[in-house]
DNA sequence: AGGCTTATGTTCAAGGCCTAAACAAACCTG
DNA sequence: CAGGTTTGTTTAGGCCTTGAACATAAGCCT
């Protein structure tokens, strides 16, 4: 009962992005004054919140002690191995980055306990870092670019990094200096996702579904329902990329036919333009989303060509997610976040011409509001929306 | 907290399917005897449970009193307007069917408002039957063939039966003897997967996330994770039949190509081994999957090639969902369920072969273990479970 | 400036519900 | 028939919410 009610009133300070009194906690959420006063006072012992001063009211009245997110309460850790660069952030509880690490890189062929512990130590690094600001680690997340059984499951298989069968979070663990925190571990595609659903402030009660598109190499994805996300039973939905666009398309890597990812992955755009694919993303050289760009904005035919076919391959898949789940948005993010230009017209006509319900609402689609960042963010957004979502036992940990 | 303390208490009852007693129901929720005890006296004074008798230990005790879900509490209609029938149900909260009327006819050139009369009429009928039996009327669930705005909201579409844009609850409420409850509507295919969610009871925790295809006359589905219902944004999640399995397929009705319908519909399904497709699937005649499964039996060549195409399709389709939203099974009903024996290699085969993650975990795909009648069923449980699921409002009402 | 109005936040008694422990009931075993 | 065991109830205690009164701190009006 306290800890529901203790979340609910945690929340209507999360959600306000302008600071909100013990009356407004009280009248949004049905309570008494009293009781929300009460509900704050723990918040407030348990350094989650803290009063930001008297603001005026329009029409008299005694001024509101407005009450914010703590910046320096509990924060999360965010990690993400990739296949080009391995990045860390430390995210307080209001939302904001308040350190980061980023290290660029091939990480292909490099083992995994090295990629891992090169990950350990610019983690121990940003750690030592959050301590000296104040802040509290209440846990961090990995995120990985394949399939992991989240969120403390072994990774079965990240094909871009060649891994395989690996217990992360174990090899994570064992690596000195590694701050003592809870860990856990998601697709990268889930936690850009979760970084999209925080990105643009809602109401509380809104429901938000919404698909979130994620492509580097692969085309992943990540699915909100009702602001959750949807990790299926194995913390493996989201397989966009794999989707069959065409029964009997060109072979894919993963053993079909006609996967989504044939038509529009960044290597099928380079090499349906007629440019050789680079190997990954590398930040030496000129990445392949690079590539695309520059070539598009140059009104190259038949790179225009590619991103039209690439953009109505990515809309028939999307119109049949759409037509599964009925979303309110699609959300292009990762590398089609910078196609959009050239491909959201296509997407938006295939989703038009497929989807049974658009003549009487169509969803949106749009681009991610992010950068290539998204995953870190979401994945340190996850750790500090855990807190948030049950502040009852970060109060208890706080106490004991 | 005593509303969600009585809904832990009532749903130990409703999962276990042998009596349970006070004491079982407070070591499995974690509360005091004590306090089970008090919710038990509760549900048991709002007429929800009823005592059952004593129950002998094994090895020496006490007896347990065994606590069963009452049979005269309260009770949920369901209401089923189709195509080539109308269909009423009265179900206990104990999940027993204790009424139905059925009436067959050809609905689909019938105006929309004597179709509802009828129904309503029906209704009015079992409800009367209800009462004789002592059961309280809890609510009424409508299950369409269309689009529609669940839980209240107007129809949009109903293809088959030649509806549009109508506020069926608005005019089954005006038919005259309707008993006064509240009343939902929802697409069938929902409904179907909700019948389908209960009629194998499991753990009270388990997550059950599966995919119920519900085809007749289209193809539709309904969409279950974690034990919920996905009903989308608007209701209309589920659109199985629109998905697209090969862009520049045949054109379908809804204006796009290559829909699922067009290759594993019953129309198509006709249309490839030869026949002429029946209209309809009137009770008078013979229906259109009869002529199939009649012919199938015979193991007419093109038949069974048609029934492998159309599986093939279906396999294709249910791939994506699956890579989507990992899900643990795959469930064939209405027309498929019936022909299960004839595509279900067809449609293993095409998720074996394009589900990502397949090689590691395989999803469950099996035929529905009910009859036509899913969507019926589902309506009226969707009532019961709403009783189930908030006894604490229904204890209200009783007290009221 | 002083009183009136308005709104916030706190204090305090009352009641609801859960917990823990003791107690009564009912059956089996030897 | 006594001892053991398990169920269900009773009773005292404590936590938390409620509702109302009260104190605080402004703006507004004369």
């Amino acid at each position: 009962m306290r800890e529901h009610n203790l979340a609910l009133a945690l929340r209507e300070i999360a959600f306000a992005h302008t600071p909100v009194s013990r009356a407004d906690i009280a009248s949004a959420t049905g309570l008494t004054r009293a009781t929300a006063s009460s509900l704050v006072d723990a918040l407030v012992g348990a350094g989650l919140v803290v009063e930001s001063g008297p603001t005026a009211r329009p029409r008299g009245g005694r001024p509101a002690t407005g009450l914010v997110l703590s910046s320096t309460g509990p924060a999360g850790i965010g990690i993400e191995v990739n296949v080009d660069y391995v990045a860390v952030c430390v995210m307080d509880l209001a939302g904001v980055v308040r350190h980061r690490r980023i290290e660029g890189g091939d990480w292909r062929d490099v083992p995994a306990p090295e990629a891992l512990a090169r990950a350990a130590s610019l983690t121990a690094d940003v750690a030592r870092s959050a301590r000296r600001s104040g802040l509290r680690l209440a846990g961090a997340a990995l995120a990985v670019p394949g399939l992991v059984q989240a969120p403390y499951g072994p990774l079965q298989l990240a094909p871009n990094l060649g891994w395989q069968d690996l217990d992360v979070l174990a090899v994570l663990r064992d690596a000195p200096d590694l701050p003592a925190v809870p860990l856990t571990v998601d697709n990268e595609a889930n936690f850009a996702a979760l970084a999209e659903l925080y990105a643009a402030p809602a109401e509380p009660g809104a429901p938000r579904s919404f698909l979130h598109v994620s492509g580097e190499i692969g085309i992943g994805s990540g699915i909100v329902l009702n602001g959750a996300l949807v990790r299926g039973r194995h913390g493996w939905s989201g397989e966009l990329g794999h989707l069959t666009v065409s029964p009997d398309g060109p072979d894919c890597t993963c053993g079909s036919r006609g996967c989504l990812e044939q038509y529009a992955g960044l290597d099928a755009i380079l090499r349906a333009a007629g440019l050789p694919a680079p190997r990954g993303t590398s930040l030496g050289g000129v990445s392949a989303v690079e590539r695309i760009v520059e070539t598009a904005k140059t009104a190259d035919p038949s790179m225009l060509a590619a991103l039209e076919s690439a953009g109505t391959a990515l809309g028939v898949a999307l119109a049949g997610a759409l037509n599964l789940l009925d979303l309110d948005a699609v959300v292009l993010g990762g590398a089609y976040a910078r196609l959009a230009p050239w491909i959201l017209e296509f997407v938006e006509q295939e989703i038009g011409g497929r989807l049974l319900s658009a003549p009487w609402s169509a969803p949106q689609v749009r681009a991610s509001l992010l950068q290539a960042d998204a995953a870190v963010l979401g994945a340190a957004r996850s750790v500090v929306q855990g807190v948030v979502d049950d502040p009852a036992s970060w109060v208890a940990r706080v106490g004991a």
